[in-house]
DNA sequence: CCATCTCCTG
DNA sequence: CAGGAGATGG
């Protein structure tokens, strides 16, 4: 089971989930006419009046699609008001204007609320019924005992679809490239607990067909199986989920280089809606390129802008432990400007005690060279586990403070991250994306610009393309999640942040280097 | 009780 | 990005 599972969801999260697959097609109450009709749950599976909310006066939509930016946690009553609050502050920021979905998709087609959420899961179980989805899902469900997966979720509610599929195209269509993906992102995932069960039913002549990739996770398997340690399966991935457990750091390889070695992209990348502008960029793929961005970091950049950026970005943050660092860069010899910048932010110095300075400093206090590093960790990993912020901020004195501080960045970055996510899915929804593989996320993308400037914004460090693949299934599962209208469950985002946080890459060694700040 | 996470707010 | 609230899990 993985480590994520039982530090961040909890039993009643995959309640929900149930219950909004549960109620599917039992006789629920109606919610307002415009709803999709998809999910509906009882009072008790959700604290809060979700169309109450979402149909409050002053909220600019009253779609209910526009409900579910209210996040992912279920509520207290007491905290309808902050939805109401957050719906609208949600309007805003998404910039987009509130179309109804259930609106666009009625346009398609004319049929009632039941008979669309029928009709989309019939559909569903057809299609993988000829792909031999059946068995995919047949096998690895009593495996798995953690949290449902959206996988599974999905394996639900078709399965309680019935058929009358051949008069709704276009929704059908919609439903049916959403179901190829998913079905593709499955297979592909060779760490996926499908491919775990798999290999316990699948015949040979199945198991062939599957490819290597299955077959390498089939060996994963196997070697479970045989006892070694569960979270082999999922080490490369999973580390992050409870930053309490410690996991032996892995050998790391010498001859490392930045750009990722992922394997190919699981998904084609035709051109889409969401990626349009050229990039003039800037496109470093030298490895030498990634050392001087790692120099710059380390030892401060003696070229030109990047430093006397770093500088400002320290003099500019408001952060307790660095804000008292205020001085003129331009009085300073580039040395004094790098050793402050790195190490003492609340130390004025003199050049004498420069180095006393540093030995009695260093370790208090995360810099904004520390936040840059973290930020482009952030392209690695998602969910860094205690031992790897260790590891990549061994200068820094691990007290409950800092390691806070580091917990906090991350979330924060984790935030900005999937509110991107959501924005563009949403976006690409309302352009009238219907095939989940029009999005694609490429270094020429908006939605990537946005990243790269939130993480990146010097652009003097070559992202892994590992991280664009995981953006790209990040800004899927959105699309996906929205268009099957699951975002009106509170926790919908759950689900989704379940499968990002298995996608979690090793820290290169780079950031873990003794040298390295 | 503490650590961690998400969400909200400033 | 930080602080705080609330939820959750060990």
């Amino acid at each position: 089971m993985s480590l994520w599972s039982k530090g961040m969801y909890s039993s009643r999260d995959i309640c929900l989930d149930d219950c909004a697959v549960e109620h599917l097609h039992l006789n629920y109450p109606e919610p307002p006419s415009t709803n999709l009709g998809l999910f509906y749950k009882d009072s008790k599976s959700i604290k809060g009046p979700i169309h109450r909310t979402e149909n409050a006066p002053g909220l600019p939509c009253s779609s209910p699609l526009e409900f579910d930016l209210s996040g992912g946690r279920t509520r207290s009553p007491s905290s309808y008001g902050h939805q109401v609050k957050r719906a609208r502050v949600e309007n805003i920021i998404k910039g987009i204007t509130c179309v109804d979905m259930t609106q666009n998709l009625n346009e398609e087609t004319d049929c009632t609320q039941e008979e669309e959420g029928v009709d989309v899961l019939a559909f569903h179980q057809k299609r993988m019924e000829t792909r031999g989805g059946e068995s995919l899902r047949e096998s690895h469900q009593p495996l798995r005992d953690e949290s449902k997966s959206s996988q599974d979720i999905r394996d639900e509610e078709w399965k309680k679809g019935k058929s009358d599929v051949n008069s709704k195209p276009g929704r059908v269509k919609l439903m049916a490239d959403v179901l190829k993906y998913e079905l593709t992102r499955a297979v592909s995932n060779s760490v996926d607990s499908i491919f775990k069960s798999m290999a316990l039913i699948q015949s040979p002549t199945e198991m062939e067909s599957l490819g290597s990739a299955s077959q390498t996770a089939v060996c994963m398997e196997s070697k479970l199986r045989c006892g070694t340690e569960e979270v082999k399966l999922h080490d490369m991935q999973t580390e992050a989920l409870s930053l309490v457990v410690q996991k032996p750091e892995p050998e790391q390889p010498k001859n490392f280089t930045l750009q990722s070695t992922s394997a190919a992209p699981l998904i084609p990348k035709p051109p889409f809606c969401v990626s349009r502008q050229p990039e003039p960029s800037v496109r470093h793929n030298s490895t030498d390129h990634q050392r001087h961005a790692f120099r710059c970091l380390q030892e401060g950049c003696a070229e030109g802008e990047p430093r006397l950026e770093t500088y400002w970005n320290s003099v500019k943050v408001k952060s307790k432990v660095n804000s008292r660092s205020v001085r003129s860069p331009l009085a300073m010899p580039v040395d004094q400007v790098v050793l402050e910048t790195l190490h003492l932010p609340n130390v004025k110095l003199e050049p004498d005690s420069l180095e006393k300075n540093n030995l009695y400093m260093s370790n208090e206090c995360l810099t904004t060279n520390h936040l840059k590093k973290a930020k482009l960790m952030f392209f690695y990993t998602r969910y860094p586990s205690s031992v790897v912020l260790r590891m990549c901020f061994h200068d820094v004195q691990f007290t409950r403070c800092i390691t806070s501080q580091l917990i906090k960045w991350f979330s924060n970055f984790r935030e900005y991250y999937y509110i991107q996510m959501e924005k563009f899915a949403r976006s690409a929804l309302l352009q009238g994306a219907t095939d989940v593989r029009d999005l694609t996320v490429g270094r020429e993308s908006e939605l990537f610009r946005a990243l790269n400037m939130h993480y990146n914004k010097a652009n003097d460090f070559q992202v892994p393309d590992r991280f664009l693949e995981v953006a790209e299934i990040t800004l899927r599962e959105f699309y996906i999640a929205i268009s099957m209208g699951r975002d009106r469950d509170p926790s919908w985002k759950k689900t989704i942040y379940k499968v990002i946080c298995k996608l979690d890459s090793d820290v290169p060694p780079e950031f873990k280097s003794q040298n390295f700040a």
